[in-house]
DNA sequence: TAAAACTATATAGTCACTATAAGGTCAATA
DNA sequence: TATTGACCTTATAGTGACTATATAGTTTTA
């Protein structure tokens, strides 16, 4: 199949298999005479594999790891676990932030209505002054 | 006082103060006879503004906007709460799809122990099966 | 006087794409 | 047959908010 129909297929832009390609993420396929890409079922199984990873928020870095790890069948799979509680405990740290964020903002928020002049609206003085950290 | 000083008053980089100038947030200030950058006090507030926005994760583009609305200080203030809204509802859905997240990964990491060969990792095997969204 | 610490500008790198430009290939249609 | 349109190619630049590097000039300290 052509580079569309992959796209079409995995549901990524013809774009970005050109880049993954650079990045040494999809093995460089087989060219057609006029130089177009020919790829096979197994380019369509990386690249989903790609995709699902990405769906996971891991990096590019990081599937390059897990793809260096499928090339090693019969070693342990520490390293994968712990590749994932990384990504879990990095996620959870995200949320942890954010909820702190969200407080902060709802905070400021509750320090004004929506009926005042500027230079009287609770949350541009709630940014000015130094009560925040 | 001097571009080091101001950076370190307020705890961001003399870079990050250049590029802030740069962008349009901090006003250029006057310049010694032999270039270097001189800054006032309002320069020092001015600056603190933009990181406590930062903080709150606003972009650049808004701490312009709300640096526009203060320069026209008798209008009312429903613009500057909403961006607040739109903030906080933003930071909510970030919040509510890594929780998503976390379970998709959570559920993914209990598929697997530490003792296995890498061809039967349940991680890897759950990332190549077409089982995930 | 020499070294350390500071300042200046300009340019490139980060991440994972996304957009744009400028062109080559192919099948179907007017 | 000419041309339209959909597809493909490479190369290059842009995104956001910095951060790093290179190169050079200035001030302060030892
Ligand atoms: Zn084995
Ligand atoms: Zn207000
Ligand atoms: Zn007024
Ligand atoms: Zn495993």
């Amino acid at each position: 199949m052509r580079i569309g129909q992959l796209a079409r297929s995995v549901g990524v832009d013809t774009q970005t298999i050109r880049f993954y390609e650079r990045e040494g993420l999809l093995p460089p396929p087989d060219r057609q005479d006029n130089g177009y890409r020919i790829y096979t079922e197994r380019h369509v199984e990386r690249l989903a594999f790609i995709r699902r990873c990405r769906i996971l928020e891991l990096s590019l870095a990081e599937i390059h790891e897990l793809q260096r790890y499928q090339g090693a069948p019969h070693q342990p799979c520490r390293a994968i676990n712990t590749l994932l509680d990384d990504q879990i405990a990095h996620v959870q740290s995200q949320i942890t932030d954010l909820q702190v964020l969200e407080k902060q903002l709802v905070s400021l928020r509750a320090s004004c209505n929506d009926d005042r002049e500027i230079e009287a609206c609770g949350v541009l003085e709630g940014l000015s002054e130094g009560s925040m950290q």
